[in-house]
DNA sequence: GGTTATATACTGGTACGCCATAATACGGCA
DNA sequence: TGCCGTATTATGGCGTACCAGTATATAACC
């Protein structure tokens, strides 16, 4: 969330992006993606290996992913992927409920078109995504709706908070999308939050998306106590 | 907060506290003490210097800062003190109302006897401090307030997001308590939370938590612009 | 005077080395 | 045989030196 600030003009494309940023971006995604499972130690020097970078950009890259909280440090053991309990992955559920209804209901009283119309696309892009059984693309659509929410409205550090605990249940998220009725009751429920922006009524809205995330909760916490049990 | 910087009589305990994480502490302290001014560089082996450590930490801490919000990265420029503009602290103090507003509900819901006494002894700290003129002792009891709100019913993700971004408003924090008649006006906001809290009337304590921040929020707006005119 | 060369200062990035600690393997001694 | 102290290894914590690229200031030159 630092681009934006270019102002750049005929600049030929180079991408600023430096070697940490883009070795962050890997490791997270590896973590994200579950390449690397929770409770996996993060030797540096391996990483260094796998990622063709020094000592020192691993070490800034997993300082960054622990201050996201994508790692855990153990005192005289080292990094490892961070663990998420059922009662960590509740309070960030009943977070994004507040903060999502919060920007819903703030969309709903802008009453501006455009965000109907941007949130509609979203859903349908969810919903062909779902016909596809593209679950990834599911996920971005989820993702780009919600950031519509907030970035509609100006609300760009709130997004910033949501998508910071959002990485950290990702795997959750992939989870839950996939559960049986998901592709029908899921872009139900977001249509629920657009149509009370559409109507203008902040209440509704508020009301719509915190029911959402609720029921997400919900079988986050079915998936997970399966997950432990399973193994 | 005790003796590092210039001495080096730090030979007793360590017990599990590494050198970057003091440092971390203490670069973060200057910066939200107000050592470090907005917009200021953070020159890498200037810090090092000051600090008494590597470049490899230092660059460590900025990165830690960075993704904290404190640092902010300007491309071949280097890392400066990230300059906090009016739209994202009005933005900081409604996230703060929302997940606060939260909190007060959940502990007024919970009608747990503790809560209550544990709220009073930081607000009667908070009187007192105002009576001694010690503003500090008035931010660290406030802080405690609403650590106590979340804590006291188990929000520590929630917790962290604030505490997170209320450091980077801590300097309009120190500046909006010191306003006129705050020291009447604050507390008997957070009284009103209490209150709330005591009868169990969870929409009351939500929405006192809000109004307490909204003021808050108005103040710390009045008090930015007077500043930005002022220089 | 204006343009250009140059010095300076800084970050981004890398390599390498040292030390401390924890775990593990090993070898000697009762 | 079994226990205990030590050597080894793995790894993180930390420091230093070095190179490259860039931006800014400064001096030199036409």
């Amino acid at each position: 969330m630092n681009d934006a600030l270019a102002g750049n003009a005929i600049r030929v494309e180079r991408p600023t992006k430096t070697l940490r940023e883009l070795a962050l971006d890997k490791v997270r995604d590896a973590i994200v993606d579950g390449y690397f499972r929770p409770g996996d130690r993060l030797v540096e020097r391996d990483l260094c290996a796998r990622l063709g970078v020094s000592r020192t950009i691993v070490r800034e890259v997993l300082r960054h992913l622990e201050s996201e909280g994508l790692v855990a440090n153990l005192p005289n053991k080292g990094p490892i992927v961070a663990r998420l309990d059922l009662n960590e992955a509740k309070q960030i559920y009943e977070i994004r409920g507040a903060l999502e209804g919060m920007a819903a209901r703030l969309c709903a009283e802008r009453n501006d078109s455009t965000v109907v119309a941007a949130l509609e696309a979203s859903l349908e892009g969810i919903r062909q995504s779902y016909a596809a059984k593209d679950m990834p693309a599911v996920l971005n659509h989820t993702s780009a709706f919600y950031q519509t929410l907030f970035t509609k409205v100006d609300r760009h550090v709130a997004w910033g908070v949501v998508s910071l605990l959002t990485v950290r249940i990702n795997h959750l998220r992939s989870m839950t999308i996939k559960t049986r009725n998901r592709d029908v009751e899921g872009p139900a429920q977001m249509e629920r939050i657009v149509e009370a922006i559409r109507k203008g009524d902040g209440e509704a809205a508020y009301t719509a998306a915190l029911d959402h995330v609720a029921r997400a909760s919900v079988i986050a916490e079915a998936v997970l106590s399966a997950q432990q049990t399973g193994d």
